[in-house]
DNA sequence: ATAGGTTCCGTACCATAGTACGGAGTCAAG
DNA sequence: CTTGACTCCGTACTATGGTACGGAACCTAT
């Protein structure tokens, strides 16, 4: 059993402590409540916990709907997280090409703004 | 002369009439101070710049960034905006990869979950 | 057994981007 | 000239995702 105090599960997942106190307070960990008095207080499930967490923020879910996604894996709710996350993956889809449409809209302003030139660069006509 | 009021101003770019008055305490947009009491209000200028806020936004600058691209406008100051905008599709682009990293882990998770199906579905094992 | 480092816990505070509210003034129509 | 719609303005409140602080308890080494 490994057993980490709570600051190296922090930098395991390479946040801060108070992120993850706030994180057991969202209910998306657990707060060692019975912890015994060796000191033992977290393990390798908590750090895999905590790196889910940071990987599905990172997918745009927020911290509500993660916490629903830990609920449906305790309830072992497969049509639930599959529905998520196919939501999930059209939204994705949505944003990556609105981030690649502005991106296009940028090269342009990029390209055509020419540092000392007299060409055109209107900055306000860039996502034109 | 367009000569909108603040209602079709805000509507003219799909957002409400606060919205438009956060962006004018920001600076984002010209409070039309001394407006002549014939009731004249807002151009197409003002239309222009609130678009411009809007799809920026949807480039990832935050409404700070934007206030500083609309000063580098007015100061036709072109070497400035093209860093902003190269720092910005830099920032873009390992965002979009990252998003799509995320969705590959998300399809997978979709895959895998079978409805009723005995198969794997580990749901925090998804961005492994 | 005492000092230093941590932890737990609640509360408060922060930035970002709005959204809402209440009052006062103005404008145009009836 | 009053009513209703709209504006301006300040203030306050919201949600999201943290970040910070201060006190009390507890663990560890000297």
């Amino acid at each position: 059993m490994v057993s980490l105090k709570i600051s190296e599960l922090a930098s395991e997942a390479g946040v801060g402590v108070e992120t993850v106190r706030f994180y057991q307070r969202k209910g998306l960990l657990e707060t060692p409540r019975g912890r015994a008095p060796g000191g033992r207080h977290y393990g390798s499930d908590d750090v895999r916990r905590l790196r889910f967490v940071r990987k599905a923020q990172a997918a745009g879910f927020t911290l509500a709907e993660i916490a629903e996604l830990i609920d449906f894996d305790r309830a072992d709710d497969r049509s639930r997280a599959r529905d998520m996350a196919r939501a999930r993956i059209a939204a994705l889809d949505a944003r990556i090409a609105d981030l690649a449409e502005a991106r296009g809209a940028l090269a342009r302003l990029a390209r055509d703004c020419a540092q000392g030139g007299e060409g055109p660069c209107p900055i306000l006509a860039a996502f034109d």
